[in-house]
DNA sequence: ATAATGCTGTCACGAACCTGTCATGCCGGG
DNA sequence: CCCGGCATGACAGGTTCGTGACAGCATTAT
């Protein structure tokens, strides 16, 4: 999962960021509305975390002009302001929840995840393919009942493959899923590495990842 | 599918050509409007990526000859100028969508096939044929709800056949659609070998390649 | 503090696969 | 019967992918 946070109190956002890459969310941070917009051009996100003031301009008109241009991206809004008409103007404008300053690190991420999980339509706090059961909330997963023991970034790899089931993901949207940018030097080999990780442990279940050359990894059941 | 990339920084269109070309997209890039010209008058494409401001005069004039000549190729403008004035000015002349500098691969290539699609009058991401069914997105397809596996290429020129169900498409027409300018020394054999290889898949079924001798190959079926 | 464990990503090498050429044989038309 | 276009098997070269081994780093246990 990756996400874009636009912030100007760095203290407070490394917090967030170094927090949220403990639960194996990539966090890029903004922290005026034009590098922001810097951000948005070139890399699609699966969330925003979105302050209203910012040094240059105000978050919310970002977020007008972001659902404006038909970017559905879920966004949370972070701010001091706590009033009812802010929560208002904030939703107005098309962001998907708020939480007021100050928060508690774990109720971020636990909305955060609601609103990911939302935008994929998934109702449930676990997912399975077939004899695999996989929790984002905690990054565990059990297959035929036992538990697998899954790394960060083995997960991180089977969160995009699960949300996209039946699909296939380039090895660059998985890649770009997992490292942000500063993490600039992996190779696109890691991918490949997860694949045949998360495969040994898959080995001898029905859940497959399938391989199509020149186009990506999809995950789904044998047969 | 077959596209013209019009743009003179070369960096970015070489990045924009490779990227292209492993979604099994034939690129060709001019660099200017004169050698545009040049190319258009030699092949026909499925959509053009056209810059705006370009060495020897402006992509929105050029486009409006193009429009006035009758071309409807779908046309993806592409520019750093993003205001809105920009913008209607490319769609007046007749552009298709509007893309500002800098874009995403990904989004690029998303609304270049919203484009194409649109120009074929496509409702879904999947054609089928009898029993065929035939996915562009991730070059996949079934026959008789198995699994066909097919290569970049067998993929390319099945893309091409279906898509003109019905007709018959000479050699070197499927050829044109299949290679570039610079995979010059690819002989016309290269078609009769994909076609052996399609037929050898569909085998067993009602899908047929047809070849009319000195005419060209058409996809139907038996009966 | 130190050792131990586990995670992460690189490298290198081999396997699998894709691609296009060649050579050979087929088929239809004149 | 001959010729040109087409079909197809075999093969070489290139590319992509898979995977074991390993080193650096972080985290945890002692």
């Amino acid at each position: 999962m990756r996400v874009l946070m636009i912030e100007d109190a760095e203290d407070l956002a490394e917090g967030v960021v170094t927090h949220l890459a403990r639960s194996g969310v990539v966090c890029d941070l903004a922290t005026t509305v034009e590098s922001a917009r810097d951000f948005c051009a070139v890399q699609s996100y699966d969330a925003m975390l979105l302050d209203i003031n910012l040094p240059d301009g105000s978050g919310l008109s970002f977020l007008g002009k972001l659902r404006a241009a038909g970017d559905r991206t879920p966004v949370l809004m972070l701010t001091a302001l706590t009033s009812v008409e802010d929560r208002v103007a904030a939703l107005d404008k098309g962001a998907d929840d708020y939480l007021g300053k100050p928060f508690d690190q774990r109720e971020l991420e636990a909305r955060l995840r609601a609103l990911v999980r939302r935008d994929a339509d998934r109702k449930s706090e676990q997912v399975a393919l077939g004899p695999l059961i996989y929790a984002p909330k905690d990054r565990s997963a059990t297959l035929d009942g036992k538990r697998l023991n899954l790394t960060a970034r083995e997960a991180a790899v089977l969160d995009a493959l699960i949300r996209h089931e039946g699909q296939y993901l380039s090895k660059s949207r998985l890649y770009d899923s997992l490292y942000g940018f500063e993490d600039a030097d992996v190779g696109e080999n890691a991918i490949e590495l997860y694949i045949a990780r998360l495969r040994k442990k898959f080995a001898g279940s029905t859940v497959t990842i399938t391989t199509q050359r020149g186009v990506g990894y999809r995950i789904g059941l044998d047969g």
